[in-house]
RNA sequence: GGUGGGGUUCCCGAGUGGCCAAAGGGAUCAGACUGUAAAUCUGACGCGUAAGCUUCGGUGGUUCGAAUCCACCUCCCACCA
């Protein structure tokens, strides 16, 4: 078997969505140690499990020799990308955004290798850039390669200009000059010949192509990666609690790799593929034995194991594991002390009692305020007998009377509450009021 | 600036004086079935254990009573200028 060549690798990873002359691109990166870029806009202080595919692409570019620059939006993170989105959006205020690209800027860092050889990646700026440009130069010089005529023509604004009830205004409608302007200027200083980026993307990066060739005359290429879809047709990337961070301090490792866990059937084997750097033919055959076995397939706890320690890594991998078999098993007994101590270091929900709380809080009260539910979610699962605290059930009867539930007595090493609601919720109610022995930090 | 159309509970979207905490759908949560899956069925779904409390862009007003009527304000959209 012949070795594949990267962009094979990528076409077998599903990974390609689009890119520009193909057989020319192939042929560049066959030839050369490419450099190229893909651009992370700071729309919040951390990015989120959707960015995680461009930048593990970064990285197979890496691994194949080439050069990958990772840009930080600290400029189109303040005009905000139109690609796509319904709705025009807020403008953030540049300190916010300031500080957001910094945390970026750390966390993009984490996936691709800065070693300081011949390829070794690096971060930009666009701001550098571009917060200096005066308007009538930008007007005048970049302004006017592009023509509105196309502009309004390209799909990723086109429900914003055609649908009734919304519109675009000319920030974000100048958004794709400015990200072109990125990819001439890189072009220019780091021989940046190829953009890649969600598939969303392609317009603003055939606008970069054009612009390239434009002002420096030189031959630019996109490629763009699929946008991630789930079997049932959902979002991906979202949850019932909301988005998963890449970021440890807004999903803990344990809800990242209960993220991956929970993986659909139809969807996991893709996402291995997506999302991890195991070879296609050894992921063809998990599928294969999944596909074989009876009952539950390993492919979840593959996909979960790898893409956590990809994140957090080791450590992070292994407290999430380690949260997870204890909860799951329904095995809690044998947990020593400092294993509960652990668990809330690891990222389980944790929620402090007060005597107060105990005394005059209902049960349910005490849940929704941890954050297990609202009240009436609480309540319905009380009626189900479908909360247990350390493996107890609660009855709808005991709601009022907190104390007797969370009676010190039963109490996991005099402290611990472990509150199950459902299936897989699980929070830890610690009790301090007497032993404070253990201080956590 | 002018004209017209809009702003309803997480989203879409009914509702034009009491029967409205507000139809329907989606999302979400829980139960059954399972494999911490999918599909399906069941229940919950403004907040609150409950009594009760607070909503329909905002502020005032009419009324016994307003999401629904009136006034003003505000925001959005389309067209015109």
């Amino acid at each position: 078997m012949s070795k594949q060549t990267l962009l094979e690798e990528l076409t077998s990873r599903g990974l390609v969505a689009q890119m520009s002359s193909e057989v020319e691109l192939a042929k560049h990166l066959e030839d050369n140690s490419v450099t190229l870029y893909c651009g992370f806009d700071p729309t919040a202080d951390s990015l989120h499990i959707g960015s995680l595919v461009p930048l593990l692409t970064l990285k197979r570019f890496q691994q194949h020799g080439h050069k990958p620059l990772a840009l930080v939006g600290g400029a189109t993170g303040l005009i905000g990308d139109p690609s796509f989105k319904a709705q025009e959006r807020k403008l953030n205020d540049d300190s916010t955004v300031s500080a957001w690209v910094e945390k970026l800027k750390a966390q993009v860092s984490q996936f691709i290798d800065f070693d300081q050889s011949e390829n070794s990646a690096e971060v930009v700026n666009n701001l550098d850039w571009t917060k200096d440009l005066d308007v009538l130069s930008f007007l005048r010089d970049v302004g006017k390669h592009f023509s509105i005529n196309q502009m309004i023509a390209k799909e990723s604004v086109k429900q914003r200009i055609d649908r009734e009830g919304e519109g675009i205004s000319f920030t974000e409608f100048t958004y794709m000059i400015l990200q072109s302007y990125d990819f001439q200027q890189l072009n220019k200083s780091h021989n940046c010949t190829l953009q890649i980026g969600g598939s969303d993307q392609w317009g603003n990066i055939t606008g970069g192509t054009e612009l390239t060739r434009r002002m420096n005359g030189n031959k630019a290429f996109g490629l763009t990666l699929p946008l991630i879809t789930k079997s049932d047709g959902t979002k991906f990337g979202k949850t019932e609690s909301g988005t998963i961070w890449l970021s440890a301090e807004k999903t803990s490792p344990y809800a990242f790799y209960q993220f991956w866990i929970n993986s659909a059937d139809a969807d996991v084997y893709n996402f291995l593929r997506y999302f991890t750097f195991l070879e296609v033919s050894a992921i063809a055959e998990i599928e294969a034995q999944d596909k074989a076995a009876q009952g539950r397939p390993q492919a979840q706890a593959i996909l979960a194991k790898e893409v956590t320690e990809l994140v957090h890594g080791k450590a992070g991998l292994n407290g999430a594991m380690r949260i997870s078999a204890a909860l799951f098993s329904g095995n809690t007994d044998e947990l020593t002390e400092n294993d509960f101590a652990q668990m809330a270091q690891d990222g389980l929900p944790a929620f402090e009692l007060a005597e107060q709380n105990l005394l005059d809080t209902p049960f349910s009260r005490l849940l929704s305020e941890a954050g297990m539910g609202n009240g009436k979610q609480i309540m319905d699962a009380l009626k189900r007998n479908a909360i247990t605290v350390n493996g107890v059930v609660v009855t709808a009867q005991q709601n009022s009377n907190s104390a007797e539930v969370f009676e010190k007595g039963s109490a996991k090493h005099a402290k611990y509450h472990l509150v199950k609601l459902g299936k897989k919720k699980h929070h830890l109610f610690i009790d301090n009021r007497v032993d404070l022995t253990t201080s956590n930090d």
